[in-house]
DNA sequence: ATATACATTTCGTTA
DNA sequence: TAACGAAGTGTATAT
């Protein structure tokens, strides 16, 4: 890894076309090639970069300017992905050995949410009970296959943030679901859509459809689940 | 901007809980108190972070070993954001006043290609004419409505990359449309979907709906809008 | 390799 | 401010 803190200006041209005047930033060279330019502020992403794998030619202009052009060795679709990044004044240049990284352990994103659901399906319903996850489907298994206490069945979409399409999505389930006779015996299959938050235009698109919607409050279900298990 | 190398361990609780084990890594903390932990690969996105607004409090453990605890001051939903980042051994600690930056100038996206097309609307059909850009729906806005040589309107939803969710998208369109009795005259309104480039599964989905696919050449639009408009 | 869905998405624009 | 859609999305997973 190279850090290298200048005064530079970088000219992207592929996917887009951007340019960036010339002005103080922070430029890490990875290990695989990659460059990412940072400002000293905005969120984690640089103002441009280029992704891997990809290689930095060092040269100079004919002013005596150093120049660094990174070529993509991927070029999406005969685009060809230049990264050109002028040098004005260097304030500050360090290379470091960083080995390789072991990786990040993630823990609370949907899968969680649908164990969580799977193990409590009566909070999305009275008297829901469940037959399977990951019901599989030509199309795709659905995130929960459950029963209602009128003996219906019920497809659960489950999803952080309800959007629309994920109604768009349980909405092919149904559709498809609802041409097995097996299931279609007991008055046909419905849906409920589950998140932590569902968006009002998902809302209104589920219930014109006939689509159940379910807020699933995560922290009160893993409070059912185990109390204890917090990070610090 | 200080820009730190360490060997450091990472753990957040936020949204979800995350951990990364003792290893070297690099520090990013920006003047707006948000941080980036970066490895040396990977693409841009960091291992770890916290988004600004945030603050750092620095400290040390029982053992004598630094400590950092970052806080973001907007908590999402509740949820308490935290960032602790234990640190070992650092091999490199710098800070540089980077100043604001300029920002970027972007050219290229969607927007433009929409505007493109409804300059040469003939390029997606022989004939075509556009009525107008941005047509107002209940449900959102048709990217262009045109009418064809033989006087039916033709609603084109234009993207970058054509995916399913985009012939979803003008499904939609379609069937509030030819609710519109003053549409439904000249025998309805026939779909077409334009994208630089169109996956195999929303290609099919489209045409078993009778959309029509146009796969629209940027370069060649921008060619017939001004041929000396590049960058490098 | 391709397709699909998720993301601590982030980033605009608009109502 | 909230919501909605695009992104040079990236990333993981299953086909």
């Amino acid at each position: 890894m190279r850090i290298v803190v200048a005064r530079c200006q970088v000219d992207y041209a592929g996917r887009l076309s951007a340019h960036l005047p010339m002005a103080t930033r922070v430029l890490m060279l990875k290990s695989d090639g990659s460059v990412l330019v940072h400002s000293d502020g905005g969120s984690y992403k640089p103002l441009n970069w280029m992704s891997p794998p990809c290689s930095v030619r060092e040269g100079a202009t004919d002013e005596g300017q150093i120049e660094w052009i990174v070529t993509s060795k991927a070029p999406s679709k005969g685009q060809p992905d230049t990264l050109r990044i002028l040098l004005e004044e260097i304030h500050h240049d360090s290379s470091h050995d960083l080995g390789i990284d072991p990786g990040l352990q993630k823990d609370g994103v949907e899968k969680h949410l649908q164990e969580l659901l799977a193990e409590h399906p009566g909070t999305l319903a009275d008297g829901l009970t469940l037959v399977r996850r990951e019901y599989p489907t030509a199309i795709g298994p659905v995130d929960l296959m459950c029963r209602d206490a009128g003996g219906q069945s019920v497809a659960v979409e489950i999803k952080r943030r309800g959007e629309i399409d994920g109604v768009e999505q349980l909405t092919r389930y149904l559709e498809l679901l609802n041409r097995d006779p097996l299931l279609t015996t007991k008055g046909g299959v419905r849906g409920i859509f589950a998140a932590q938050e569902i968006k009002p235009q998902a809302r209104v698109l589920a219930e014109d459809r006939g689509i159940q919607c379910a807020v699933v409050d995560y922290n009160a279900l893993r409070g059912l689940d185990d109390p204890t298990d917090r990070l610090f």
